[in-house]
DNA sequence: AGTGTCGCCTGAATGC
DNA sequence: TGCATTCAGGCGACAC
C-alpha cells in the first residue's frame, strides 16, 4: 500500500533509471484500470522521451518531451519494475501495461487489485485537472502549518484521523501513517476536530512531517542498496508502533493496542496513551 | 455545505 | 475439504 513516502522513493528510482529515455512502443493489456486508459494512450506515448519525474499527493508525474504528462496513481497494488532485458512482456496476468524503450529495456506496470489510474495532462493545466484542482497543500510544505490546520479544523465535528486523511485538508498521509501520527502525539483518533487545541495541532504537524521524512529516508536508503533479479521497486518493511498491531503491547503503557473502524477503515491505538 | 457510505478489485485469511 | 464470507485500502461518486 504505497503511500507518500513510498511514493516518493518509486519517483526517484524510476527518475534515476529511465531518466531522458524514449519510448519506441506502449501496450496495454485492458481498456482500465480503477478508471478509463484515455484515448489514444499508446499512440500518445509512442517516440516519446521521460524527461522529468515529479511528485503531487500520491501521484507520480512523469513529463514527456512533447508538452504533457504521464500522471499516474499506484491505488493500493500498483508496481512499477524496470526490466533490462530483451524478454516479451506482458508475463504476469496482471501485467496491465507495458513500456519498451528504444535502448532495449522496459517499464512494466502490474497492478491486482485495479485500484491505480493513469492519464495525460498538458503540463500547464496540471493544477486544472480534476484529480488536482481540488487537492490541499503538500504535507511536506510551509503552507502545511498551524494555522492553516486550526482554521480548518476549529468547525468541524468529524473525527481527527478522518480528517488528517482527508485530500481537501491534506494530501498523502493514508491510514497508517494516520494511525502512526496521533499515537506519537498522544491525541486519540476519536476526538472531535473541534475539540483539538492549537498546541496539539501544532505539534501533530510536526509529528506528520518528521513521520513522512523518515519514511521517505528510509525508502531511499533501502532503494540504494536494493539488489534484486527482477528490479523490482516496491514496499519497504517499516515498523510501525501501532498499526497492524490489535492486541499487543503498547511500546510506551503496555496496555493492548485496540482496533476500531472509523469511516470503514481500521484504525489502531493505544487507549491509555492517546486521549 | 458538511458528513458519512458505497463501490471498484483480487487474493489471503477466516468461517462453517 | 471446499465453498462462502470477510477484509485490506485510495478516492471519486453518491446519499442524506
Amino acid at each position: 500500500m504505497p503511500e507518500l513516502p513510498e511514493v516518493e522513493t518509486i519517483k526517484n528510482g524510476l527518475a534515476n533509471k529511465l531518466h531522458n529515455k524514449i519510448i519506441s512502443d506502449a501496450v496495454i493489456n485492458r481498456p482500465n484500470l480503477r478508471t478509463f486508459f484515455p484515448d489514444n494512450f499508446t499512440e500518445n506515448l509512442k517516440d516519446k522521451k521521460l524527461t522529468a519525474f515529479k511528485r503531487r499527493s500520491k501521484y507520480l508525474l512523469i513529463e514527456l518531451d512533447n508538452d504533457y504528462i504521464l500522471i499516474s496513481h499506484l491505488g493500493m497494488s500498483g508496481k512499477f519494475t524496470i526490466f533490462s532485458d530483451n524478454e516479451d512482456y506482458p508475463k504476469d496476468k496482471h501485467d496491465h501495461v507495458v513500456i519498451n524503450f528504444t535502448d532495449g529495456s522496459s517499464l512494466v506496470y502490474n497492478d491486482i487489485r485495479r485500484f491505480g489510474l493513469m492519464d495525460f495532462v498538458q503540463k500547464n493545466e496540471l493544477e486544472k485537472h480534476k484529480l488536482f484542482v481540488n487537492l490541499a497543500p503538500e504535507p511536506l510544505t510551509q503552507d502545511f502549518n498551524t494555522d492553516y490546520l486550526y482554521n480548518i479544523l476549529k468547525n468541524k465535528k468529524t473525527n481527527i484521523k478522518n480528517a488528517i486523511m482527508d485530500s481537501h485538508i491534506v494530501v498523502g498521509v493514508g491510514n497508517i501513517y494516520a494511525c502512526e501520527s496521533l499515537f506519537k502525539c498522544k491525541i486519540s483518533p476519536t476526538r472531535s476536530c473541534n475539540t483539538i487545541k492549537s498546541s496539539e495541532i501544532s505539534k501533530l504537524i510536526d509529528i506528520i512531517k518528521e513521520t513522512l521524512k523518515e519514511a521517505i529516508a528510509s525508502g531511499g536508503s533501502t532503494l540504494k542498496d536494493y539488489r534484486k533479479e527482477d528490479g523490482t521497486m516496491g514496499y519497504f518493511q517499516h515498523s510501525f508502533k501501532v498499526y497492524g498491531r490489535e492486541k499487543e503491547k503498547c511500546t510506551i503503557c503496555s496496555s493492548k493496542i485496540e482496533r476500531i473502524k472509523q469511516q470503514g477503515r481500521s484504525t489502531f491505538f493505544c487507549p491509555e496513551c492517546q486521549k
